[in-house]
DNA sequence: TGCTCCATGTAACACGTTACATGATTGC
DNA sequence: GCAATCATGTAACGTGTTACATGGAGCA
């Protein structure tokens, strides 16, 4: 299991709040590990009583209940220890994939329209890592260390839209034939 | 959830007993869609509570436990309304990819060993679905429309596991420089 | 005899999802 | 004044994982 642990690399990254955090795995590290509100704060109460990370009201806060959470030693020790040890390759759990299955047993399903909305899902969010490309990354020789492993991680999720879209074109021509 | 529409889409290519389905989870469909046999046995148990599909105990078995399944045309039904409503897009949680943004922040870690070990696997991945590919596929145009489908499955796959292996290698050449 | 694999399952628990609750703040 | 959004949470439930149990079959 992992979710603390992309938890505590997101804090890192930035401290925040549990909402703010939420909305982070939204989007940004939520194309690589998708959770929802109620299981992040569910991590934040267990990690806060594991003493990895620290909540608190800032003091000038007045009446909003908004706490900011920031990682403490025994939080990022153990995303140290965590990121040492073997992980296994992502599982898949591709519902799109057994529906096509499912057509070629059943015969009696077109799958051409959904097929061509979730193209278009691919085809938005690669235009939203391209955007981020444009933006935030210097050009090759400029990159420091970390802008270098995270514009590979975009580079990651941009092959894996092209690739969807590559195959979902060949696919939508196929399903219309 | 799509787990019970996995196992019916399994059983209609070709009734079986759980434990082989459970096999089957762990190749074939299993690249798709991942469950353990513990699951399968969940599933089976409550799909055939629910008249989807029956399993027996050939009168010719002897001994053994073995029971075969297969699926009734309530479950043929099931799985055709389920084909036909609209999914979400597979959600993606990739502890590798978080691994490195770790690695980004924390400055502490070497992830080069780990990522040569998952490289080796997706190419043993690959290597299987070409195989599979030589070995059940005829040229283009003696494909049924059954086996067009299925080979459009395996294909995706096979840019799935290509897409890996060469961000992978250009990543190993980043991390060891 | 002991080992491995076949075959099915129970139990406990951790993780993920969905629904709902509460109250403050912001914008119209 | 009202609605939407901010912000945090509780509760219930369903799915996924891990550990263990049981007994037969094949084989050295």
């Amino acid at each position: 299991m992992s979710l603390p642990h992309a938890v505590l690399t997101s804090l890192l990254e930035k401290s925040t709040s549990g909402y703010d955090l939420a909305r982070r795995f939204d989007k940004s590290i939520g194309y690589f590990w998708h959770a929802t509100h109620q299981q992040i704060y569910r991590e934040l109460a267990r990690m806060e009583a594991a003493g990895w990370v620290e909540g608190l009201v800032p003091p000038d806060a007045g009446k909003t209940r908004k706490k900011h959470y920031r990682v403490l030693p025994a939080g990022r020790a153990e995303l140290a220890r965590w990121a040492a040890e073997p992980t296994a390759p992502m599982d898949l759990r591709d519902a799109f994939t057994v529906k096509l299955r499912a057509d070629a047993v059943l015969d009696e399903v077109d799958l051409s329209a959904e097929l061509a909305r979730h193209l278009a899902l691919h085809e938005e969010r690669l235009a939203q890592y391209r955007a981020i490309q444009q933006r935030d990354f210097p050009p090759v020789q400029a990159r420091t260390r970390p802008e270098a492993l995270q514009y590979m991680i975009l580079k990651k999720g941009m092959l894996y839209e092209e690739g969807e879209i590559a195959w979902g074109r060949e696919m939508l021509a196929l399903l219309r034939a």
